[in-house]
DNA sequence: TCGCCTGATAGTTGCC
DNA sequence: GGCAACTATCAGGCGA
């Protein structure tokens, strides 16, 4: 294997390609997005508060997922450790 | 169909669930990426540089195809209006 | 000196309007580019080509200052700290 | 002069190389400002709030060019056309 | 002249 | 904690 100063060039190209080729799905997936708010703005929506609404949305999921971290912090501080299917459970009843 | 002030919810709530679908798939190759970067560091590669790398790469490709667009702008500002494959062939003569 | 909450209200103000200063300037400049581009096009120049030139230009700059980044990354990975005229005798070799 | 389908490439040229000197000093002040928010920053002021500051002042003088708008606007409908000293008294006397 | 759309800019998040 | 990449927002330019 071809290597300069310890560096394995072919390994590194793995990881580079690798890398590329995510790049190309995450732009191809920000290319949907555009599409979809594309689609939704010839059907007469508001894409601004269309952004705006999904960033509430975003902010109450995170809302939540600190609710369920600190529900786990809570549980282990009781010597609770939490299978997940109990937090499912305790998270449901707290919906 | 429940619509508010001429707005459908169910119109839009479709768009915005779909929205949130693409953008968890984008979220989750990102995650990939980090993760190829952290193998890569464990393998010793720098990531400074792998990103620098990247970034070369990235350029090379924009800059071909912003030549590529030149071309066709050059092509019909001459009123030559470039046919496909007429493109093709300039371009394989420029290379 | 008038403080509110132990900021300096005069303090803060200086800097303030320092930068709207610059922004000041800073708009103008961007007048001054506006009037290059219409009197470009009142000469019957294609203003959108001229974009294009001006990208490919300044991608040009971009991908050497790039490249130089990465020559000195590598040769300081190789343990090879580059003293500037170092790094100008390889740049001049690459060319 | 050289000049390719009734383009004359030294004219270009000059308008190309205009915008670009314009663009440097334009991106010089951009630096400029970047190391005011620096100075400020070591200074033990937030430089979030200074720029949540900065576009408040900003709004505040777009609603008063507005409204001086409006007053000219006004003054012409009157058959008032309004000399600039005229303007910057009736301002004056608003504030 | 208005609306769209692309490019510039400011803000945020993640890495070092 | 500072810095850089990325994202979202905004404004100017273009075409209908």
């Amino acid at each position: 294997m071809t290597t300069f100063g310890g560096v394995s060039g072919a390994h590194l190209k793995q990881f580079i390609e690798r890398v590329e080729r995510l790049e190309e799905d995450k732009a191809n997936i920000a290319n949907d997005i555009r599409e979809v708010f594309a689609e939704a703005k010839a059907n007469g929506f508001d894409t601004k508060i269309m952004r705006q609404v999904l960033k509430i949305r975003k902010m109450d999921h995170q809302e939540r997922s600190e609710q369920e971290e600190i529900l786990t912090l809570y549980l282990h501080a009781l010597g609770m450790v939490p299978r997940d299917d109990t937090v499912e459970e305790a998270k449901s009843k707290a919906i």
